[in-house]
DNA sequence: AACTATTGATAACG
DNA sequence: TCGTTATCAATAGTT
């Protein structure tokens, strides 16, 4: 979207250069994490689900969503962790 | 977007009740879902931060975009944990 | 599961 | 960065 299709790969200097103050780059950025983060608490309140949205910048500056406590969904993790161990095909764990 | 605005609330029982065979609720996280998992991968590659995304619905299922090992993103957020409780006003946690 | 009308997100620009 | 706009992308409701 916007006024041109982008490839989505690591955007480079070359495309950096084509603005002057700021980089395409940071411009990108901001824009897509705050879209992000929107569309995260959308879907978990349409919904009605748990959604974690953890976003870490160069800098280690963490940007963080959740529609629970943290814990909750480390918790989850590690649970369906070893239920994956103790079962040879295990559905409920899919990494996209 | 889509045929109609709507409006970011808990889909009632009422507008399940359009759709005949799939409720509407259904396909509105099976669609959104997949969006934001996808949008999730562009930010990390466009723009080379780490991002993990962490859905869980109803049944438990959990579904995952992670561009890091999960451990990389509970280590870090340990750490902001740390880091923000020995200084008052901390700029680098962020809670959308 | 597809379609499509429409809203929403955003790339480039000012 | 901040707002605007042209344009592409996501999706709500339909079939």
């Amino acid at each position: 979207m916007g006024r041109n299709k982008i490839k989505i790969e690591k955007i480079s200097n070359e495309r950096n250069r084509q603005v002057n103050i700021f980089s395409n780059k940071k411009v990108t950025y901001y824009k897509r994490k705050k879209g992000l983060l929107k569309k995260a608490m959308e879907l978990s309140v349409l919904c009605g689900v748990k959604v974690l949205l953890c976003i870490v910048d160069k800098r280690n500056k963490v940007n963080l969503f959740s529609s629970e406590e943290i814990e909750i969904f480390i918790s989850e993790y590690l649970q369906e962790k070893v239920r994956a161990k103790n079962q040879f095909a295990n559905d409920d764990v899919r990494f996209f």
